[in-house]
DNA sequence: GCGGATTGATACCTGTACGTATTATTTTGT
DNA sequence: ACAAAATAATACGTACAGGTATCAATCCGC
């Protein structure tokens, strides 16, 4: 198809910003997740917890028996560390975590799952499981190993670029 | 369509959730998301303006000359009515757009960009590109177009996703 | 042309993102 | 050992996401 290869063509010549260009990042990765948040948060709305509430929740599960402060969410998380203080504060209001003050340090906090918390997450965990396996049905098996190399390479260069942002 | 019933029934399934997996779907697109968004926040607060603000502005700027109520903005953003509702109004407050009744339906807002505004957005518009291009360049002109492509296909299912799980 | 459904926008609410400033504690340099 | 720097968390502020409830205007079926 010649007219395909021409517009084609064309296209990759325009600014990657260009209002005729079909594709650009932020719009896409914006609609993205905020569409997967949004979907998970409709699921997830009658156990009573959030999505932000679950990733913590998939954290303190999985590190279960570690030691694990406030600050190494906002690692993990690429969060504020003022964002994690009010979630967490949440969520030790809705009895999903216990905090109490470390013994080695006692500027930090130790979080810990509880009972009810492990209960909320895996009946969640399924919920977040079946939305995963739907959006990347759309993909072939390979196409998904693909998009996920690259969204990784893309996702490490937006992340060295907010942190080289900084003034 | 019994055939396609039986071919998803048997994609059935790869555990796409395995703590042992190195690359999950939401954790990657939400770094991804935030990353972007957090890099070009820090770049453009010196104009005055936030990235979904900025976002705004790109619309009606590409858009000038149409009649552009807030219900469109929300449908093209993927945001939520309340949403746009207060975002425009903050930059009505710093007079980066005007709002006013529609002479055809007097329940909508026209929306069009100031002068300020214009300005505003061609400044910023220098650091979204920049930022894209930074971003994108650890892949090859190959990969992007690949990523670009795959990257659409999983948003238009998450957007479906979301839709879908309204009660 | 009238009553019900729909639609565009808003008020009010909770939850999240992240900036600055502050406090308390620990670490480091000398 | 002690002052200075770094660190963990927090208080407070603004902005954004999106839910419910509400209002006003329009549309639609009869």
């Amino acid at each position: 198809m010649a007219f395909e290869k021409d517009f084609l063509e064309e296209e990759e010549n325009l600014p990657l910003d260009a209002p005729g260009r079909r594709r650009r990042l932020p719009p896409l990765l914006r609609r993205a997740w905020y569409g997967l948040n949004q979907a998970f948060r409709r699921r997830v709305s009658g156990e009573g917890i959030t999505p932000d509430q679950f990733t913590v929740l998939r954290w303190l599960v999985e590190k279960k028996g570690e030691v694990i402060a406030q600050r190494d969410l906002a690692d993990w998380m690429g969060s504020d560390p003022n964002t994690i203080a009010s979630l967490v504060k949440r969520m030790e209001d809705s009895e999903l975590l216990d905090r109490r003050v470390s013994k080695e340090d006692r500027r930090a906090r130790e979080l810990c799952v509880t009972g009810k918390g492990e209960e909320v997450y895996e009946s969640c965990r399924v919920s977040a499981l079946d939305l995963q396996t739907e959006v990347l049905s759309v993909l072939s098996d390979e196409e998904i190993e693909t998009f996920l190399k690259l969204l990784e390479k893309v996702t490490n260069a937006a992340s060295v670029a907010a942190e080289e942002s900084r003034q």
